[in-house]
RNA sequence: GCUCACAUAGCUCAGUCGGUAGAGCGCUUCCUUGGUAAGGAAGAGGUCAUCGGUUCAAAUCCGAUUGUGAGCACCA
């Protein structure tokens, strides 16, 4: 069972709203009677319970935890009730200066002053005063006592802007009774145990080594199998669709970064400039810059441009699984999530205006058909527009309000015509345009972007790319980058919380392995490996010296999806034993019926094994 | 980048009050030739992340650095 990712906070159960807002007071309450003199922010229930945001007066540490719980549980136990009061904004002002609660009171003049309210709610429970909308359970008698949990304390801005304070945040886990509480537990447990960063090294897919670099991971050959095999698959998908493969370099001249305008927006998530200096014929030193890339486009932009292009050659899909490297910051940095050297499943796609939609219709096709066959279900579409309301959005976005409402307006419509959920994403746009995210759920709980569908309006124009319309007139075309598989690093991390790291038989870095009952046996056992292998199955023979058992439990724990066990008894018939990973039944065929079978598996990249 | 925590053998971890290092797995060798999730024995393996400080004495206390984790901010 995964780790169950809940719904919007409207939807969930009110009462268990409630019991979470008003645990947050409980909360505060119990944080300020051992820490006198802290002050509070904001404290709202989440997905699986609440928390609450401290400027302490001494800091907390998770040792603390026991301490905070059981006054939180002694403030349940005393039935304190909570009373609303509404009180006039002046009246309210004043009581949070008494209260000496300066960011309430910040946040108390903004709802004033922003959106013209004219009088503030309190809850009061027991001592404890908070300024709050509420709403709240009757008393405190009426939360369980055993349906919470402090979960951890972290860091958080104060308004969640990084120019502000750092509070400290207390999350804690709430539900309606004890056994929810224990359930989500175990599933949090359970779901850690799946984390890509623990399987990804115990099944040897990926390493990160400090004197290569942070963020920079070393793919070990199960992971390069894993690699090559999702690869394969981009480019068979793309190769019916019409894409034709490009290579480029991942380096670029500096100055190619300014046209394409990466530099003045993106300078701070790019790797500095390399800087050559190089002696000409006559003695002078001349400097260049290269960069490493962020972005696969510039270069194929440049293909693009290498060439006159008609109308008659329109769409035009560029494919390539390109490196590009990204200087993440340091905290964002994490396994092979976000990194910042990476393999991108990339495509640009040049077209006119008028092939928008088609092309997008297209790709979906193809997003979908990668999904399906990677059994992939949990995922939900954004709509990632720009923020015209945002103060800094001439340095995050191509200033060209009308191409920005203008593509905008295409997607949307798009959307809506084909009929699919999505949500949408104010301020999630790229620099230059908007664009459909798919998110997926990471076994943590957090939401990923793993692909992407992009509509470019502003770089072709700045790199002058254009193609002769049927008016004998030069035209810009349109460019779309998408890319159904994402990045190597971030769909393969994906993948293993996915399958927890029991990969299906395509995918498997071991497809096969041949166990033998004992060393007489091996012979037998050899003859399998190589004719399975020169089929170009990963077949491989365990390791001769260990017993039956012993052997099982390695494959077992190698999540190896295909055991073939083979002693006398398939010997002499010229069988195998097949224990499939997961499964307790075991089935004895004819050699070359596995043979076929596993096959078909492999060829149909079928997410079980074929039996016949 | 920010807040907090953590860093001991290849891996997972123990190490009390400061007195110079332990287990299991894995690895190597030997014995065992075994039919369904760990057969037995022996051995090798550590500059306790790095640098500095306190101390007669530091894995242990203090500081800095690097790295990792959770969260925040960021995320083309």
């Amino acid at each position: 069972m995964p780790y169950e990712h809940q719904g919007d906070l409207a939807t969930e159960d009110e009462a268990l709203y409630r019991i979470r807002h008003s645990l947050a007071h409980v909360l505060a309450q119990a944080v300020l009677s051992v820490r006198e003199g802290s002050t509070l922010g904001f404290g709202p229930p989440i997905r699986d319970g609440f928390y609450y945001d401290f400027a302490l007066s001494e800091p907390i540490t998770d040792e603390d935890f026991p301490e905070i719980e059981r006054r939180m549980r002694k403030i349940l136990k005393s039935g304190q009730r909570f009373y609303r009061e509404e009180l006039a904004r002046d009246e309210a002002l004043s009581r949070l200066d008494e209260m000496r609660e300066p960011y309430k009171r910040e946040y108390a003049m903004e709802l004033c002053e922003k959106n013209g309210l004219d009088s503030l709610t309190f809850y009061r429970n027991g001592p404890f005063v908070d300024m709050c909308e509420g709403p709240h359970v009757d008393t405190t008698k009426d939360i369980p006592r055993d349906a919470f949990k402090l979960r951890s304390v972290a860091g958080a801005y104060w308004r969640g802007d990084s120019d502000n304070q750092m509070l400290t945040r207390i999350y804690a886990w709430a539900f309606s009774t004890k056994d929810e509480l224990d359930q989500h537990v175990k599933a949090f447990e359970e779901a850690q145990k799946r984390d890509h960063k623990k399987l990804g090294k115990e099944l040897g897919i990926f390493t990160i080594d400090n004197d290569i670099g942070r963020g920079l991971p070393l793919w070990l050959p199960n992971g390069t199998v894993i690699r090559d095999e999702l690869e394969k698959l981009a480019k068979e998908l793309e190769f019916k669709a019409g894409y034709q493969r490009v290579a480029t370099p991942q380096i670029a001249k500096q100055d190619l970064f300014f046209q394409t305008g990466h530099l003045p927006y993106y300078a701070d998530d790019m790797y500095p400039p390399m800087e050559l200096t190089e002696q000409t014929q006559d003695g002078e030193v001349t400097r260049e810059a290269y960069m490493l890339r962020p972005m696969n486009c510039p270069h194929h932009h440049k293909i693009f441009a290498a060439q006159p292009r008609s109308y008659r050659d329109l769409p035009i899909r560029l494919a390539e699984y390109g490196h590009v490297y990204r200087f993440e910051e340091s905290g964002a940095v994490s396994g092979l999530l976000r990194v910042r050297g990476m393999c991108m499943n990339d495509a640009h796609i040049y077209c006119s205006e008028d092939q928008i939609k088609s092309e997008f219709r297209a790709i979906m096709q193809l997003y979908d058909e990668a999904y399906r066959i990677l059994g992939l279900e949990s995922y939900f579409l954004r709509l990632s527009k720009s923020d015209p309301e945002d103060p800094k959005r001439k340095e995050k976005y191509v200033d060209n309000p009308e191409a920005w409402l203008r593509s905008e307006d295409i997607l949307t419509e798009l959307m809506d015509e084909m009929g699919v959920d999505y949500v949408e994403g104010i301020g999630e746009a790229a620099f230059y345009g908007p664009k459909i995210d798919v998110q997926f759920p990471t076994v943590t709980g957090r939401d990923e972007s793993v692909s992407t569908i992009q509509l470019d309006f502003a770089i072709p124009e700045r790199l002058k790319l254009f193609y002769i319309g049927s008016d004998g007139q030069e035209h810009i075309p349109y460019c779309i980058h998408r890319a159904p598989l994402s990045t190597h690093e971030r769909m393969v991390a994906y993948l293993i919380e996915h399958f927890a790291g029991a990969f299906p038989t395509w995918l498997a870095p071991v497809q096969v392995q041949v166990l033998t009952v004992s060393e007489q046996f091996h012979e037998y056992g050899q003859q399998i490996v190589d004719r399975l292998r020169s089929r170009f199955v990963r077949a491989e023979l365990a390791p001769e010296s260990d017993t039956v058992s012993k052997k099982i439990r390695q494959g077992t724990v190698a999540k190896i999806p295909n055991l073939l066990i083979v002693g006398a008894r398939e010997e002499e018939d010229n069988t195998v034993t097949l224990r499939r990973y997961g499964v307790r039944e075991q089935v004895t065929m004819p050699l070359g019926k596995f043979e076929d079978s596993i096959l078909q598996t492999i060829n149909c990249r079928s997410l079980d094994f074929l039996a016949g």
